[in-house]
RNA sequence: GGGAUCUUAGCUCAGCUGGGAGAGCAUCUGCCUUACAAGCAGAGGGUCAUAUGUUCGAGCCCUAUAGGUCCCACCA
């Protein structure tokens, strides 16, 4: 006995309800299983500082309907759940509460620090899982994994000392990122470039003489858009090619300010168009100049605090912050007459892409990634294929990335994060690398080590997730069964940070890339099109809008109207469309169960497989449409077309089925006197229906569940059904096409109705025209549905339109033409003014196809097929143009 | 400077390998038809940015132009 289903579809209460009960069958769970093909997806590690946003929404979403398909396909299907600890952003965050306290991190110290950090995983870090439940995620929960737990701990330490052996791993003293209110550096890949106004400072050095004292006449004038860093001005660069300063060769200027003399020296590096041809050599602070220093010999002078305050190498100007320095040091060249104009200059600003803050080059001592040797394979592999990136496009942005790569710095002035296994021996400063702190220096042979006090990049263990949640680097069973694992969904904006690191990982570790697909998403944005921020206040929390709509809603809003790696905008009117839709659904499933019990009781009929012979045609036209969908369905999902795929399910479902389907088989349901037809048109509904909701069960997991279970006897899930297969003996191709002309003739008498303002309480008699006994014989078995769907009282088929009366309104279609005489319409003019109006469509389309048929070149080099429907459409309007003329002629 | 991408109905967007332009929302007209008014039946609305080419045939492919968005580089 089924279960009775409300009157609307209420999201509430049921989504918990079926999570738990997934949960408690374990539906979610993979175990190695070697009777069964894995499919695996990792999880991108959400942050354990975050909250679930529309981009985690999408991406999880993208993940579930994977997920959930391959395991109704009968595969083994794992997605492998975690979080990242993200060493920044979490401490950042731990920084913020520990200043709300009024406590200051230095103060606090590193042990407690961590205490704190620790403290704040084991709070928030649940958070966002729990919200990944409310989507209707079904990971395999009992696999949740972190980016510092044990497991992942030993994998980084395992790769760093491994890496270090090889030479991949490096320390060494290079111009960095220096983030000054963070107070770590960074990557390259987090510095975002902000075009700023500015200003560019026409500055002029004195040139020495021949005494060796500055010339009061001549100068150098070259621009700098930060006149502060000439306090570490070790040269002054000019073209060798320049001819306008080839008297200047071998000399040497004064560093005004400092007092400083410093050389003029050649390199190509000079732009002789841009400003003056001249440019001040900073190496300390610009990546630029630090190349040039190291090319002339230079010294590398550093001016600044890790604060960004100038240090003691600024002369007068120590402690000073950079901005105020910058004024002050304009004001005295000034003063002195160097400072030769300003001009607004706007320019590309490094800032971190965490806080803001613009960013300083400083020259540190850091540890770092060599990347040449390693990326290889990572670009071999997207180059033949191994690796597949949809969309396409994305691999241009990959090779971009992979053509200009540049040595990785993976160390961080931070606490949160895994600390270097770097240790220096306290005697002579010798380093160990190795996964545990040495007992006796290999050098000195004393005993007491201080390790490395930096930790790593947060990348640096996210690039290992694929195989370190694996069991990396044990050689677990799990690593072997399901890695290399299947798909990797995630936005292109990481595409830099993680997809391609994680590729090189892969392949480093353990010689074979870590996922065969990665699938790219875009940003979601706000109805404007504008990012989500909370600067802006205008993100959409997804959690809202399941409470509100429901999760199935949700996910089906971010999954349609969207191509794959394109930005989406999100807004209401689209949530409410797909709630509208989980109510369709609702409500038709209901009707079924209402008609399934009402046979039940009015007729003791319980449903069960017709006879071949029982099913009408309408029942074998719906179940043919639904083996294509099947098919089609299938193939899209197949090739990552997400959003096709559940498109055609939500057309099938509400035009075909509901609209056309249902409608149709009303009287047979509402009539007692063919049990038979009944239970054939009850078993259709309900197996098409079942169908449907397998199709849609990996996007709408929730609603697609309630029903199934109230269609089904025995206690049961959809999710652990078997995904629909496409059945060649469920075709029926003259079915098709008979109902697709029923269809277009009842459209046909609606729109005329309508057109003559008739309304529907007005029923009337139609007859159907048709010279082919063919057709005919179709009319015949669709006689009903002019009853129930357009209106008609009586039917009639004749064979020719003797009796009819002359002014009743016609409307013609392909064979046949449809009479509907109503006693008093009688606007002849009008009708012969919209019978002439068809007439020119199909004049229109028939010159369309002449022309197209008297083109020899079309009929030699056109495909058979084409050239085939062509003449069938020929053939097709010439008949109907024919009718309508005739309906012309006697009505004028 | 290099690259990607977009320009399709009033709005937001689909349109997969070239073979008669679609959806949702909005607008207009009828309907409380016993699953659903979160609904049903209909209607209007598009020289697919512009220009060239290739092709029997172009929204789709080539080239150029205009405008928008984004990524990378960072000329001090």
């Amino acid at each position: 006995m089924a279960k009775e289903l409300a009157k609307t579809y209420d999201p509430k209460g049921i989504e918990d309800r079926l999570y738990e009960k997934w949960l408690e069958k374990k539906y979610f769970h993979a175990e190695v299983d070697h009777s069964k093909t894995p499919f695996t997806i990792v999880i991108p590690p959400p942050n354990i500082t975050g909250q679930l946003h529309m981009g985690h929404a999408l991406d999880n979403t993208m993940q579930d309907i994977l997920i959930r398909f391959k395991r109704m396909q009968g595969y083994n299907a794992l997605w492998q759940p975690g979080t990242d600890h993200a060493s920044i952003a979490t401490e950042v965050k731990i920084i913020e509460k520990l200043k709300e306290e009024g406590i200051d991190k230095n103060d606090l110290g590193r042990e407690k620090f961590l205490e704190r950090a620790w403290d704040w995983k084991k709070e928030y870090g649940g958070r966002i899982i729990s919200q990944l439940k409310k989507m209707g995620s079904s990971c395999d929960w009992d696999r949740e994994r972190f980016t510092m737990d044990e497991g992942c701990n030993e994998a980084v330490t395992e790769v760093f000392v491994k890496m270090h052996e090889k030479g991949y791993i490096y320390k060494g003293a290079r111009i960095i990122n220096w983030c000054p209110v963070c107070n770590t550096s960074i990557s390259d890949a987090e510095v975002v470039y902000e075009e700023q106004a500015g200003h560019f400072w026409h500055i002029k050095y004195p040139l020495i003489d021949e005494n060796g004292e500055p010339s009061k006449t001549e100068f150098l004038t070259f621009a700098t858009t930060r006149p502060e860093t000439m306090l570490g001005d070790t040269a002054v660069a000019i073209h060798p090619d320049d001819e306008r300063y080839t008297h200047l060769k071998g000399r040497k200027v004064m560093l005004p300010l400092m007092n400083r003399i410093i050389p003029i020296v050649e390199d190509t590096y000079v732009d002789r168009e841009f400003g003056t041809g001249v440019v001040k050599i900073t190496p300390a602070h610009d990546p630029n100049d630090f190349e040039v220093g190291k090319r002339h010999n230079l010294p590398v002078i550093n001016i600044m605090n890790d604060d960004a305050t100038i240090n003691k190498n600024g002369g007068k100007f120590e402690g000073m912050e950079r901005y105020a320095a910058r004024e002050a040091i304009v004001k005295e060249l000034t003063e002195l007459g160097l400072l030769v104009k300003i001009e607004d200059h706007s320019h590309n600003v490094g800032t971190h892409d965490r806080c803001g803050t613009t960013i300083e080059p400083l020259v540190k001592e850091q540890w770092f990634v060599r990347m040449d040797e390693l990326i290889k394979p990572a670009v071999k592999a997207v180059k033949t294929g191994d690796i597949k990136l949809i969309p396409e496009r994305m691999e241009k942005t990959y090779y971009n990335w992979t053509d200009n790569i540049r040595d990785w710095c993976i160390s961080r002035q931070l606490w949160w994060g895994h600390r270097i296994p770097a240790y220096y021996c306290d005697n002579c400063g010798e380093t160990v690398v190795s996964k545990e702190a040495p007992k006796v220096c290999p050098k000195c042979g004393k005993e007491h080590f201080t390790q490395d006090p930096d930790t790593l990049d947060t990348w640096f263990s996210s690039a290992l997730w694929p195989f370190e949640t694996l069991g990396w680097p044990k050689q677990t069973e799990d690593l072997k069964y399901f890695y290399p694992t299947d798909v990797l969904v995630t936005g292109y904006d990481i595409i830099f940070f993680w997809v391609i690191r994680m590729i090189f990982s892969g392949f480093e570790q353990m010689g074979e890339k870590p996922f065969k697909t990665v699938l790219f998403h875009g940003l979601v944005r706000d109805a404007q099109g504008r990012k989500m921020s909370k600067s802006l206040g205008n993100g959409i929390d997804p959690l809202e809008i399941i409470d509100k709509y429901g999760a199935d809603a949700l996910r089906l809003t971010l999954i349609t109207g969207n191509a794959p790696g394109n930005d989406m905008r999100f807004y209401y009117e689209r949530v409410e469309n797909s709630r509208n839709f989980a109510n369709k659904v609702w409500n038709a499933s209901r009707f079924i169960l209402m008609n399934i019990d009402q046979a039940k009781e009015k007729s003791d009929l319980t449903v069960h497989t017709p006879e071949a012979s029982d099913f009408e045609p309408v029942d074998k036209w719906i179940l043919s449409k639904l083996n294509t969908l099947i098919r089609d369905v299938t193939d899209n999902m197949e090739s990552f077309e997400l959003g096709i795929a559940v498109q055609k399910v939500y057309d099938f479902i509400w035009d075909e089925f509901c609209d056309w389907y249902i409608e149709m088989v009303k009287p047979r349901l509402y009539s007692t006197d063919d049990l038979k037809s009944q239970n054939a048109a009850l078993y259709t509904l309900k197996t098409v229906l079942i169908d449907a909701l397998k199709l849609l069960h990996p996007y709408m997991p929730f609603i697609t569940e309630e029903i199934f279970c109230s269609l089904q006897d025995e206690e049961e899930s959809i999710m652990v059904s078997k995904w629909p297969e496409y059945d060649e003996g469920r075709s029926y191709q003259k079915e098709e096409r008979d109902i697709e002309t029923i269809k277009e003739a009842v459209r046909g008498i609606r729109n005329i109705r309508t057109e003559m303002n008739v309304p529907p309480s007005r029923k009337a008699s139609v007859f159907v025209v048709s010279s082919d006994v063919k057709i005919r014989n179709t009319f015949e078995e669709g006689k009903l549905f002019f009853k129930s769907l357009a209106y008609a009282n009586e039917v009639t088929i004749k064979e020719d339109r003797e009796g009819i009366a002359e002014d009743a309104v016609s409307v013609v279609i392909p064979g046949a033409n449809i009479y509907i005489p109503f006693a008093e319409l009688v606007d002849i003019a009008k009708e012969l003014e919209r019978l002439n109006k068809e007439k020119e469509r199909l004049h229109g389309e028939l010159e369309r196809v002449n022309g197209m048929l008297n083109n020899e070149k079309f009929m030699s080099k056109a495909p058979e097929s084409k050239v085939k429907e062509e003449k069938e459409k020929l053939d097709k309007y010439t008949q109907m143009l024919e009718q309508v003329n005739e309906r012309i002629k006697a009505l004028s």
